[in-house]
DNA sequence: AGCACGCCGACT
DNA sequence: GTCGGCGTGCTC
């Protein structure tokens, strides 16, 4: 008799055996191949993780797999190591795991191999870009230009029609081809121009290729000292070795000049992309054309860590102290940390890149963990920025914004420069304030309040989305004496409008940009030189390019200096400097002005005279001194329900499961924001010296929850090596 | 998480 | 009489 351990998409930290009563008949079974299984009343999808030949489950329970789904594993051993790990680390429910790390389509039964892609190039009649009176066709080729080929689904996510491809291939001026996945034949890449290395990157170059095996590298870069550069010459010694690649990049790095440029540098290797717009049918086929070897680059977003590779032979992660590498609910993994095992499993160099690391990463290169390798010269094209600090005590201010500032603004403005003021809260106002009786507007289901849209007259919360029109009297007094309280991009907007007339300004955050396409045709705009006034959120900060831009103005800096969110000021600080990295890109130095009323700081006057490489090491003897992450290792659990004593009690009760040594708890304490959505959330950190002990502790706890009563009543879920306190 | 089983209230 | 409410317990 033989038995299957087999692993199954249920919130349980279990794995269920069955046993195979035909195993002759069947074609060889192995670990990682998806089977049918009778589950409780249900048939389910599992995946095979162990043959074994006797199991310790009564045979009165034990039931026959109904069929095996796969001829060939869809999870390779490494790869189960993989999601074993993953799932273990995080605490996880490992055939949940693999059920988020499996693309959809093959989540549940047999699915076609799509082995095939359709590609599109320019013929040369279209490589003369010849003037064409249909705009969108003529952008398609300058895309193609661009790019060099393109599948044509990656084509239609650029917001192209069948229509537009077909109209071009009745003109001759592309063609249609199709890619088999057995086309790449890991040969010796075509490269296209490159640029000679500064001293710098020669240095980094030459220590990642010559890496044996895995080594992390943290390659510390400031904004324009040319980090993809050093990506894509270690990239071009990969593909020489015949091997894979994968690039991670955060969530707005997905542009089309990034692909491009990697494009363009091997125009014959295979090079596919991955993120969250992707539909079923293409995740298949990038799965499938990666584990096969017939795709060379994968650039991806966090969920690319779970691709499947034939022969890995580096993996970068670009930006890595980006937020969006970590999953914020369900399995709330971290694509870095995980890259780092990948790297470790496959014996292969590690590349992280950034122009503000995240603390956690530079600890371990202060450690020796990671090799540091520095980038300090800017390219010709950028210059240092000069910042400043605007002492906001007893300054004039109109809107948030002091009257030196605007006097900076103007000079600027005034010499044909762009300027873009950055403040990190939309809407016209967070609250309204009754001028008679003190009323706020709250959000009624959250312990926050109502944000004041002035443009569509509506009340909005910004947490649970709760809408309603704005009152013309006090709820709680009649009085009609209401004005907005604070200051959001909305009211900037309208503010310098009324300040500079004569200037155009575009607004850019949420709000703003909901529309699809409105982002790319507002930034189209501002480097047209349409706009000159820039007002926006984080979605600013990140990833593009303004030429023109020669002075950035930041308000709300105070906000992060203090938060009960330790990490508040190295997000601060990551963000003035990337926010930063936005001006002074045209040759002449950019002009920074911090809007504070804290000037003297320690940690902002370090930010300022030093950058942020001092600043974050300084940053990171104060972690020390307080012993908070990544000093110390920490996870957080949550919980959250409409009962508030409910949610008290659950972590309550977790507080004495054992007195393991090396572990501190705190709480339950109550979450930044108590209510959301009319439900009450408390969570209770947990911390401790050395990662072992952390994990040991963890382990038994999600044992005990499992068995607890209480458990029920709440929703919970565990967060190791949080990021934010939320 | 699903789903079945089970034990109480208001209906044709 | 029975339809259906959701509390409790189990899934190899």
């Amino acid at each position: 008799m033989h038995f299957v351990e087999v692993a199954i998409k249920v919130p349980l930290q279990r794995t269920f055996d069955y046993k195979v009563e035909q195993l002759l008949h069947s074609p060889e079974l192995k670990p990682g191949m998806r089977v049918r299984v009778p589950f409780g009343s249900q048939k389910k999808v599992a995946v095979v993780l162990a043959l074994k030949t006797s199991t310790d489950v009564p045979a009165d329970k034990i039931k026959p797999i109904i069929d095996i789904i796969d001829e060939t594993p869809v999870l390779s051993a490494q790869h189960l190591a993989l999601l074993k790990f993953t799932a273990r680390y995080y605490c996880y429910p490992l055939g949940e795991t693999i059920h988020t790390a499996l693309p959809a389509a093959l989540r549940q039964g047999e699915c076609p191999d799509k082995t095939s892609i359709n590609m599109v190039e320019l013929t040369d009649k279209g490589a003369k870009l010849p003037s064409l009176k249909a705009k969108t066709q003529l952008s398609l080729l300058k895309q193609l230009a661009e790019s060099g080929k393109s599948s044509v689904t990656e084509l239609k996510a650029l917001g192209f029609t069948k229509k537009t491809i077909d109209s071009l291939l009745d003109k001759e001026l592309i063609t249609q081809f199709i890619e088999h996945d057995n086309q790449w034949q890991q040969r010796a890449p075509t490269v296209g121009d490159k640029p000679v290395l500064n001293k710098e990157q020669a240095v980094a170059c030459t220590s990642i290729n010559q890496a044996s095996g895995f080594t992390s590298f943290l390659l510390e870069g400031v904004t324009g000292s040319g980090k993809t550069e050093v990506y894509l010459q270690c990239l071009e010694e990969v593909l020489k070795k015949g091997q894979q690649a994968l690039v991670l990049v955060p969530e707005i790095g997905l542009t089309p000049q990034t692909v491009n440029r990697f494009r363009r540098r091997f125009p014959d290797t295979p090079i596919m992309l991955w993120h969250s717009a992707l539909t079923d049918n293409e995740r298949l086929q990038t799965w499938r054309f990666c584990e096969k070897g017939s795709c060379a680059i994968v650039i991806g977003t966090r969920s690319s860590i779970f691709l499947p590779f034939l022969s890995l032979g580096m993996i970068i992660v670009d930006e890595e102290h980006d937020s969006s590498f970590k999953q914020q609910d369900t399995l709330r993994y971290h694509a870095r940390d995980l890259a780092a095992y990948r790297a470790y499993q496959h014996n292969i160099p590690l590349v992280l890149g950034s122009a503000t690391p995240a603390l956690e990463t530079l600890h371990k290169a202060i450690n020796n963990k990671y090799q540091l390798l520095s980038l300090t010269e800017r390219a010709q094209t950028s210059t240092a920025n000069q910042f400043q600090l605007m002492d906001m005590k007893g300054q004039p201010e109109q809107a948030g914004i002091a009257h030196a500032s605007l006097a900076y603004m103007r000079q600027h403005l005034d010499r044909g420069k762009q300027v873009m003021v950055f403040l990190n809260r939309r809407g016209f106002s967070p609250t309204l304030i009754c001028h008679e009786c003190g009323w706020l507007s709250e959000c009624s289901r959250c312990s926050t309040s109502a944000t004041f849209h002035k443009a569509i007259g509506q009340m909005i919360c910004h947490h649970c989305g709760e809408q309603h029109q704005v009152p013309h009297q006090c709820p709680d007094c009649g009085s009609t004496q209401i004005f907005p309280n604070g200051k959001g991009t909305e009211q900037i907007e309208e503010f310098l409008t009324q300040t500079f007339p004569d200037i155009p300004i575009s607004r850019i955050d949420r709000d703003s940009t909901r529309r699809k396409g409105s982002l790319e045709k507002a930034l189209d705009d501002i480097n047209q030189g349409g706009a000159r006034i820039l007002v926006g959120t984080q979605m600013l900060a990140k990833g593009h390019h303004f030429a023109d831009v020669s002075l950035v103005l930041i308000l709300d800096v105070d906000s992060g200096l203090y938060s009960c969110d330790f990490r508040a000021t190295e997000h601060l600080a990551q963000l003035v400097t990337q926010v930063a990295g936005r001006a002074g890109r045209s040759g002449e130095p950019g002009q920074v002005l911090l809007q504070t009323h804290f000037p003297e700081h320690p940690l902002l006057q370090d930010l300022v005279n030093n950058g942020y490489q001092d600043f974050a090491r300084y940053a990171l003897t104060e972690r020390e001194d307080a012993q908070l992450p990544p000093i110390t290792n920490m996870a957080i659990v949550r919980a959250e329900g409409h009962n508030i004593n409910q949610v008290v009690d659950f972590l309550t009760d977790l507080v004495p499961v054992q007195n393991i040594s090396g572990i501190q708890l705190l709480g339950p304490i109550p979450a930044p924001l108590e209510r959301v959505a009319g439900k009450y959330r408390f969570q209770l950190h947990i911390q401790a010296q050395e990662r072992p002990h952390l994990h040991l502790y963890l382990a038994q706890m999600v044992d005990y929850i499992s068995t607890s009563k209480l458990a029920q009543k709440v929703r919970w879920s565990l967060d190791v090596d949080p990021i934010d306190m939320i």
